[in-house]
DNA sequence: GCATTCTGCTAACTAGAGCAAGCACAATGG
DNA sequence: CCATTGTGCTTGCTCTAGTTAGCAGAATGC
């Protein structure tokens, strides 16, 4: 099913592209027309020779009229749990996600929290609640 | 000939980045390296001078230990009600919903997160946006 | 037959993201 | 007093995202 043999740039989020393309009917240049940007671009983005910008994935997310965050969760710039998993609420998680705390005032926070109610007593070593997962599928190439 | 050579690449993202990391009690070295990217590229981005890409965008919020989504709403390639719209991560109501703080801390808790972000003098927002984002996606695209 | 107009793709170029090296200044402290 | 180490910032460069111009082939019609 890889038909990209050596491809490195992700090819999923072109293969999806296209897809959604051919399924909505539209050429590569009426899409590149609707979406604002260059047809051999979509070309190469398509096929998985360039990776497209957020600014970009927004213009064709448009075009497609699909959302721009399930083009974004292609293009591994989010991560896909944070889009469809609907977490009870839980203080930490919040705590962790709210936009107005500075990181300093979430540590606090957090700290009178587990003042009440305990660390997570399951784990040793204090692990760190990070916000996303981060490390699932990041490929970034060091040079 | 207004010369307007440094234009202001919307700097809200920039300051908001330079405010996370100082209430963090790091310097531009220590944020760099723990994001794994420049130190006068973040400098130059905190002053809004340069537009990180997503990727970066991703890195930094994993050293300053928020949410990647936060960054990406103040960067302009998300939007805000797609991220308020979901999970709800509320702390207030996450406080208010938890199973194991009493009433009492409850109201502790929430005197100090109050203390830090102010209390809804107002509506906070109760705008929802009216197209369809239902789901993750919607691609009604026949034609 | 040959023009036209689609389709997608290649080539050459420009602008800007992102980097390493190094600068100026403040605060330590020997 | 000067050496060291910290802070942020400037310079100059590389690499690639994204562009415009143009190419080869499949369908139309004349």
């Amino acid at each position: 099913m890889s038909k990209n043999p050596l491809n490195d740039l992700g090819s999923s989020l072109g293969d999806y592209l296209r897809e959604q393309r051919q399924s909505a009917k539209l050429s590569l240049r009426q899409l590149s027309e609707l979406a604002g940007v260059s047809n051999p671009y979509l070309s190469q983005i398509e096929r998985g020779l360039k990776r497209p910008s957020a600014e970009i994935l927004q213009q064709l997310a448009k075009g497609l009229e699909v959302s721009a965050e399930s083009l974004y969760v292609k293009a591994g710039i989010l991560d896909e749990d944070t889009v469809t998993e609907r977490p009870r609420s839980d203080v930490r998680r919040a705590i962790a996600e709210d936009g107005q705390l500075t990181a300093r005032q979430k540590a606090t926070l957090l700290d009178v929290y587990e003042s009440f109610v305990g660390t997570p007593a399951a784990t040793p070593k204090t692990r760190r609640s990070t916000t996303s997962k981060a490390g699932t599928k990041t490929p970034q190439k060091e040079k």
